[in-house]
DNA sequence: TTGAAAGCGCTAACAT
DNA sequence: ATGTTAGCGCTTTCAA
């Protein structure tokens, strides 16, 4: 096996010049069929593919769109990758992957992926540094950030709509006679949290409750379990917790069952977040927020390919309370 | 923002030829320390950063590497595809992720990530089907499988040692005393399925037992969930399960545990493969095979970018049987 | 130590 | 309907 044949090669073998056969791979209306079937078969005979790379350099487009992922451990974020990559290639593009190692930040990778020219970014779970914001600046590549937002709509970002829904579960568990919730949170620093946060506390508050107590589990599973026997430790335990993130909820449920023995729902309530697979395994049957994944990233390479000149909007998918047995209901 | 800056930019700016600001940039020890500083200087208040893609078309290197990654939705792979990203990143490599959608075979999207020129290629839990083959022979971009292999040595391959492992599990299964051991496989046309089937049956026959049945769950949840009713409304149950892959067995856990209220160990043990993290919740607590995902990928970069020419290798990594709580122990 | 120039494999404007 | 030519932004001889 010599080099890998090129157009120029295919040229030669079909008798006609470079640009014809270029154009004729690309079908251009141009040039007779005949021609076509020509040079089609000496393309073939030779075993020619286009060379993207040359053709990226000419046409200023990649066809890649970069994808930076800080929380891939999380359950919820297969779906996401999967969503992505089967829309991009019907699309006729491509994904680049890159994930945040632990203890580091989106910016210490985000260069390398900007190197390479991609024609759009994506950037998902991941804290937005001012650092960060001044690269994509000057960078003009077109960024989107899911399931993030930044406050200033600086940057397009795709969000599920994290307030209402997170309404909608204090609404409910209210409803359902609980009086006592605490919270385990994610990381408080980034977006979701702090809207997922101020939606439950402020409908908790329309009712004249409050939040009793929080913790951080880092959206892992171990930091929800830790957490959840943290909530525990203290005088007064609450009776029912809003995970932020669904493998958090995981995590609690299995600390509260086999560590604490406590029955949920019957002694706790939990909610989460994401619905993920395993939420609606029996094991778990978890009462949680479904995100609209498919809708998410459907809307968030709208953004990055749309011919219209966006200027930075921040979308919010609404997502649906789906209700299994993690919560004790009836009572009054 | 105007235009992206070049290398002819930085060159004008400094006030030396376009080469030079090349040389500066990659360190070349000719340029003198004064002259680089002078260009570092300009390309940083330019903003400049190389252009990968006018890189690659030169040194025909493009630093990416393409995943092909057929079943992105079994818990196992999240890790994979992490350890590989950072590992490649810290070679200053990029990933190219393609996931294969369902109904679709790897050949249908390989020529895609071919066209982009990547460096080298990992297919994971494919089928290998013979139009793979022929394309892969024709392009002559590096290639290992992860996870499966060919018996015919064709292609590299990284895979567990899933025949050993298997015997392992059987020869655990027999002396703690089951006799009926049934198997949930994934496709019966891949490599692994054959090996870990293989293997267990060969050291069953070692102790004049045989596998008793036999279903088949596709490598996912609720495929094991139905594979494990399917033997549970034969006549004569199994008193022990080997599960291919974790995920088909916490669906077959949960089938036993849910829908026929039977009890994990005490009626029927359970043994899985791949040790996902789910698989040391409390809830499963699944004995099981652990696959040195580490390792794998590691030896599988290896092969791609190591200098020496392999002739295609095919690596076994030995696996570790993790004890936990899902198979009856003391019976005799 | 630096510069000039060729060329990687394409696309596209400009001939014809 | 097809060919000629000029780049895209780099790396890398070859000269100086």
């Amino acid at each position: 096996m010599t080099d890998r044949a090129t157009s120029v090669d295919v040229a030669r073998a079909a008798g006609v010049s470079q640009s014809t056969v270029s154009r004729a791979l690309s079908d251009d209306k141009r040039i007779s069929e005949e021609t076509k079937k020509k040079i089609r078969k000496a393309a073939e005979r030779l075993g020619y593919t286009p060379n993207e790379i040359a053709r990226s350099l000419q046409t200023n487009k990649t066809n890649m769109i970069g994808l930076i992922m800080a929380d891939i451990q999380n359950p919820f974020y297969p779906t996401v990758l999967e969503v992505y990559t089967q829309k991009l290639h019907s699309m006729g593009k491509r994904l680049l992957l890159l994930s945040v190692p632990r203890g580091f930040e989106v910016d210490d990778v985000l260069p390398s992926m900007l190197q390479h020219q991609v024609d759009g970014l994506v950037v998902t779970s991941a804290v937005v540094s001012s650092k960060l914001h001044k690269i994509l600046k000057v960078h003009k590549t077109r960024t989107v950030l899911l399931n993030r937002s930044v406050d200033d709509f600086s940057l397009n970002s795709v969000c599920c709509e994290n307030t209402t829904a997170s309404i909608e579960v204090a609404s409910f568990l209210v409803r359902e006679g609980h009086r006592r919730m605490a919270l385990i949170g994610g990381r408080p620093d980034t977006s979701t949290h702090r809207e997922r946060h101020q939606g439950f506390q402020s409908e908790l508050n329309r009712h004249g409750l409050d939040i009793v107590d929080e913790e951080y589990g880092g959206n892992t599973y171990e930091g929800g379990y830790q957490a959840a026997l943290r909530l525990f430790s203290k005088d007064i335990p609450p009776d029912a917790i809003f995970c932020i993130s669904d493998v958090m909820a995981l995590g609690a449920l299995d600390a509260l069952r086999y560590e604490l023995k406590l029955r949920v729902p019957e002694d706790v309530s939990i909610v989460g977040f994401d619905d993920i697979p395993a939420a609606s395994w029996p094991s778990y049957n978890l009462t949680t927020v479904r995100q609209p994944v498919e809708a998410m990233v459907g809307r968030s390479l709208a953004i990055l390919f749309d011919p219209e000149d966006y200027p930075p909007v921040s979308i919010k998918v609404p997502g649906e309370l789906i209700i299994r047995g993690s919560v004790k209901t009836g009572a009054t």
